[in-house]
DNA sequence: TAGTGGTCTAGACCACAAG
DNA sequence: TTGTGGTCTAGACCACTAC
């Protein structure tokens, strides 16, 4: 397995833009990112050292190591101590972000398209008490919603809200995702905490689905906080398993 | 949604060591996030400022904020300029980390199991070899082993290794998880893609898992990278959904 | 011995939010 | 205006790896 000799990016630095609100991290963590998407830093090749591209580029070192480790961090470099900085071999997928599954599917070039199934504001069970930090009882905006991608269903989407929320207008929420919603309203997603899984579709969600009945559905739990850290939405969500599938990338720190 | 006023945590940063081979940046986190999963620091309680925090510590601003970006990254904190650093709300899971079923389950106090029901050398296919990133036809190990935790079937686990690993000791995979085994080989690994998805058990695979027969199963399809950035393993696997799931927490960044 | 990344310091200026 | 986190600099010393 000879590794590729220590390969030189070519001055594709050249515009980095010291004086707009880009931080110049960012800026490079891209560029590194794009020449490694792009092929020009084939898989297993060797990145230039920190101090190098450091001075090549008129840039701190703790900048560089900012922009390298972010793009460590994406799964797409390797540091090794007295070693050096490796590109990871094998296809890259963009790792999950986030956002809604609305925005997923624009992002990736296909039509979304929602139908609001129900909205209603319920008391506070136990469970959604639990997870959304709130008195059992509390008023909740309960959403059903069916997804779908190009006309093809794809997941039914259960939404439990704050009462803050029960004046969401409904038929946003038919044009537009749950998450650009609530943004447009000043409030922004920052934590997301998931558990993924698997089960049987009861008989509502095999038909809404279009799959046989009792057939696998990949489910998915999550409760996601705001900005203050305060948790404004829980969701219990089933995917058809054969349209859906979620990527995950895990780095040793 | 009265906000905590700002909670200074007492002294528990007393036992630092500055001279021995821990970080301090890892010590002050771990002490963050003790104090945060034992109530000392209460949801959406405001964390004392980096700079007063370096002080009183003794540490330059950039080790503090090296610490607190640690508690952020793993979603117990969330953090906004010309606010400040609050804890975020809800019971806090442990993250899934780049270890083996095997290591999950003895840490969480069960007792794993594994019987090797397969241990053969082919060749790679077409699908095999674009995962590993080597040319069709080369020889892998394959292997199916069946994981119980606690005597009940759990998983079926199918993996592909490259030929330098066809003389891995097929007794070490009965008694420890193939990651531990690779790793006293001297292989670590640095970075994991999974997809996550949902099926139909196959009968052979309802058989070994004790589930009803076409019943749902949870499947996890993962390459791993060692520190050199070289596909080491491929793996195609799937759970009984009533006793396992995955859990991810999502970060904005 | 030379080269690499890992850690740490002591400052500086800025953008943003609150009063 | 004040206080917060976000960015950036220019050094330093160390641990690990390869030769």
């Amino acid at each position: 397995m000879g590794n590729s000799e220590q390969t030189l990016p070519p001055e594709l630095f050249m515009d980095i833009d010291r004086a707009g609100p880009i931080p110049l991290y960012y800026q490079v963590a891209t560029r590194i990112e794009d020449a490694i998407r792009s092929g020009v830093l084939p898989a297993g090749s060797r990145l230039e050292n920190e101090v190098a591209l450091g001075e090549r580029l008129g840039l701190s070192r703790p900048t560089i190591r900012r922009a390298i480790q972010d793009v460590v961090d994406k799964g797409l470099l390797v540091r090794r101590r007295g070693i050096g900085t490796q590109v990871v071999h094998g296809e890259v997928a963009r790792q999950v972000e986030l956002t809604s599954l609305h925005e997923d599917l624009a992002r990736s070039g296909h039509q979304p398209s929602t139908t609001l199934l129900l909205s209603e504001v319920i008391p506070a069970d136990e469970t959604m008490a639990e997870h959304l930090s709130l008195p059992e009882g509390s008023p909740l905006l309960h959403l059903r919603r069916l997804r779908s991608s190009d006309d093809t269903p794809l997941a039914v989407l259960e939404n439990y809200l704050p009462s803050d929320f029960t004046d969401l207008s409904t038929s946003a929420l038919t044009e537009y995702g749950l998450y650009q919603v609530l943004r447009s309203r000043g409030t922004t997603m920052r934590v997301a905490r998931e558990r993924i899984g698997a089960r049987t579709a009861t008989d509502e969600e095999s038909t809404l689905l279009d799959i046989a009945a009792a057939g696998p559905v990949l489910t998915m739990e999550r409760t996601a906080y705001d900005n203050s850290g305060r948790a404004v939405e829980y969701g219990q969500h089933c995917y058809r398993p054969d349209l859906y599938s979620f990527e995950v990338t895990l780095v040793d720190r």
